[in-house]
DNA sequence: CCTGACTGATTGAACGTTCAACTCGCGGCG
DNA sequence: CGCCGCGAGTTGAACGTTCAATCAGTCAGG
């Protein structure tokens, strides 16, 4: 319609509209599955998952923040929604009061192993079973690319915390 | 921790992580750069530029809801705030006056043409251009994959309006 | 020792989305 | 003819996230 700014190609623009597709429909089907089958949205449970996974269960709340992809601020109030509920609760952190930690009850620990197989389960259905594993990886790389430019700091996040997982055998409820 | 469920393999679960990541944050880095530039949120981008493509710039609002992936309560609340802006109006439907049909303002397509430069840049710098054709088509081809089963529907209208725009020139404001 | 800057964390209000009614116009069928 | 159902659209309340302040603890410099 313009010409000063390129356009997108017909290929680019398809490829553009198939991502933004992914990118709004997918958290509504995940957080839909996960609501239904155990009363949680997405973000509740990579938090539990987030926890089941650490050292001590317990993880500053500043960290915890980065690895489920959101604000302090908005993890501060979902933690208070899963303290409501038993499942987390909040300790001044050990060494440095400065900053507080979160940590899975036994009640919590209960919540996400109920809650993890019905939603690996969906993970499996939606996208890793409809991929072979070339496609998997190639997914997996353009995404990378692209988060490379959009959030450089989660793309070294999740590297690092995939060279523990392979290196020592920690063990942790996916996420 | 548990076995019942097949886990997840390092492999997956990192591109499970890396797609997750993605869903999450790519949203709000969009978000960011539409509001600052325009004050628009993607939503209601895309319900500009539908409409600034469409034949009379007017859509039927379920029609409109479909192709911006959004709800028709969503899409309800949207229009009325860009009523409120004075870039769309309601009318009732020629033919058939079951059915309201949303209409672009010449504010809208003011407003659309000013707004899309910015954004396609944005869309450019993230993810058409750190990717190789090949790469951009690998992207593609893994997520029509995954939506083929979280949302069928969304696959086959975006198919079916990308199938127009290769044959009729029809010129639109990208999205 | 005190001030000022900085980080971690929380809070409440504003905003947008979801959810569950509800209305309206249109058929089909008894 | 009247009833029931259905899909399109709207509405308001409930919910969750964002945004902008705010508080508390830490450390560097004067």
């Amino acid at each position: 319609m313009s010409e000063d700014p390129h356009w997108l190609t017909p290929t680019q623009l398809y490829a553009w509209m198939q991502l933004t597709g992914a990118i709004t429909q997918l958290p509504s089907v995940i957080d839909a599955q996960l609501r239904r089958d155990s009363g949680l949205n997405f973000f509740e449970y990579s938090i539990l998952a987030g926890l089941s996974g650490a050292p001590r269960r317990a993880m500053k709340m500043a960290t915890l923040a980065q690895m489920a992809n959101g604000s302090q601020s908005r993890l501060s109030h979902a933690v208070s929604r899963l303290e409501k509920g038993g499942w987390v609760e909040r300790r001044t952190c050990p060494e440095g009061s400065r900053s507080v930690e979160a940590v899975l009850t036994e009640e919590g620990v209960r919540k996400i192993t109920e809650a993890a197989p019905s939603h690996v389960r969906e993970v499996r259905r939606m996208v890793v079973d409809p991929l072979t594993d070339e496609e998997l990886a190639q997914l997996r790389n353009a995404l990378r690319k692209i988060m490379l430019v959009a959030s450089p700091e989660a793309v070294r996040l999740l590297d690092d915390t995939f060279a523990e997982t392979t290196a020592s055998g920690q063990s942790s409820v996916d996420r």
